[in-house]
RNA sequence: GGAGGGGUACCAAAGCGGUCAAAUGGGGCGGGCUGUAAACCCGUUGACUUCGGUCUUCGAAAGUUCGAAUCUUUCCCCCUCCA
């Protein structure tokens, strides 16, 4: 291959489908072009779930080539039926508003914007398909597609398959992200649409329609769909998903979520996430303990998207607790007031109130389980009155399991 | 529009008048082993509780009954077949 950012993707194992890479790669490795990714507007933040795509946008960066973070305003607004079991409830414009405000904002953080020649751009395809006049779109974009074709899509033909329903809206997704791969295509010049592999079938018609309608090509690369070895699915665990806004997911948990990563995932995950050159990831194989391994993974996705300084603290408050098992500030911390201690307070509600359980009935299961203590020292009274004598310098640290720590302060 | 099947906890799925806060499996959470891993083993998995109990749950509402997830009526939703 001649493209150095096709190599890179190659390498990184990124490279899952293209339409066509060999006319890509002479395409690209002549000159610079702009390509775009399309993210859901759903919430507003992205989890981890989409990182890869974001990783892939860097990429294009550094190979020179100009990324476009398309948001979904509008598509959002239908909802992709793709890779998806059931009808998404449907969100409010206002909301999708927000949202996209949200993610743009994640962007600036994980995206250069210094180099011109660069620099992202952002568009969200309310700005057209908002616009669309019905029976105009079905003349004009609607009779390109045959519902022969239509059916034999994935994302169609699974639901149909399985029984579960599928509304006329979402089958009009398909056809409403072909169409803003065209307005791409005619508005910025952008040849090329990245996505994950269950885009595919999207993707594919957004090349058909400007071939059909332009006469043009246009190019589809998608990668690899991630799952963990343990057969969930990336970014979101069943207790909630790994976001990567730092407010509804410490960098502290982030880093956490990278050191807990699955031995088998590992060295691949140092591939897809982080920046260390591909040469170096196969040295470290072969030079370092899994266990060190992990700590690098982990520093290097919480330098990429929370800085270099969050990292290494994060990487410190552990080093104190995992191996030392000491009480490190950085921990999260909550404030008691001086006078609740003096009137008795009960782990049960403090538990509760500051959101750490659930239920008193939660906290009190864990003490059976032997799963709570108070400075390192096993809780076994479920009606545990906190005391001063309890604190040290006016802190004290309970611990839910062995990963979940949180400083308790006076004030 | 016609005929049939079905809606049970996070998910799947049993229960079909009392012994049902609801079997079982998966998932989650905690413990053990370990390496903050995997696998495995154990416990736990509605809320509140003075630990004796109390309260709210089986699509929704109303009813029958001493007693309903279980029976009746109406309504809502989903699926299959026919048109």
């Amino acid at each position: 291959m001649k493209s150095t950012f096709l190599r890179e993707m190659q390498e990184r194992g990124y490279l899952n489908q293209c339409t066509d890479l060999e006319k890509l790669d002479t395409v690209i490795s002549k000159k610079s072009i702009p390509a775009y990714i399309g993210f859901d507007c759903t919430a507003n933040s992205l989890h981890v779930g989409s990182l890869l795509q974001i990783m892939i946008l860097r990429l294009l960066q550094k190979h020179g080539h100009k990324p476009i973070v398309l948001l979904g305003g509008g598509t959002t607004l239908i909802g992709d039926p793709s890779g998806k079991d059931s009808t998404r409830k449907i969100l409010k414009k206002k909301d999708i508003k927000k949202n996209i405000l949200g993610i743009k904002k994640l962007f600036e953080k994980l995206l250069i914007f210094k180099n011109k020649k660069t620099k992202p751009i952002f568009i969200d395809n309310y700005s057209w398909l908002g616009k669309l006049n019905y029976i105009d779109f079905l003349r004009n974009i609607g009779s390109q597609f045959t519902l022969n074709k239509m059916l034999t899509f994935d994302s169609v033909k699974l639901r149909l398959e399985r029984e579960q329903s599928l509304s006329y809206m979402e089958f009009n997704y398909m056809i409403l992200q072909a169409f803003d791969f065209f307005k791409l295509f005619e508005k910025e010049k952008c040849l090329l649409q990245l996505g994950g592999s269950d885009q595919w079938g999207n993707i594919v018609n957004g090349v058909d329609l400007i071939r059909r309608i332009l006469k043009k090509d246009a190019f589809g690369l998608t990668s690899p769909l991630i799952t963990l070895s343990s057969g969930a699915k990336m970014g979101k665990t069943e207790k909630g998903a790994i976001w990567l806004d730092e407010k509804l997911f410490s960098s502290y948990d982030y880093w956490q979520f990278w050191r807990n990563i699955d031995d088998r995932d590992v060295v691949k995950f140092l591939k897809f996430f982080t920046d260390i050159k591909i040469e170096n990831i196969n040295k470290l194989e072969k030079e370092k303990q899994i266990n060190d391994l992990k700590v690098i993974l982990a520093n290097e996705t919480t330098k990429i998207l929370h800085g270099k300084i969050k990292s290494s603290k994060a990487e410190r408050t552990a080093t104190d607790i995992f191996k030392f098992g000491k009480i490190n500030y950085d921990l999260p911390t909550k404030n008691i007031f001086r006078e609740d201690i003096k009137k008795g307070l009960k782990l049960l509600e403090l538990l509760v109130n500051t959101n750490i359980m659930k239920s008193k009935g939660e906290v009190r299961r864990a003490i059976k389980n032997n799963g709570i203590k108070i400075n390192d020292l096993l809780v076994d009274d479920e009606n545990k009155i906190l005391n001063f004598s309890d604190f040290k310098e006016n802190c004290l640290k309970i611990s839910f399991g062995k990963k979940k720590h949180f400083i308790f302060k006076i004030t």
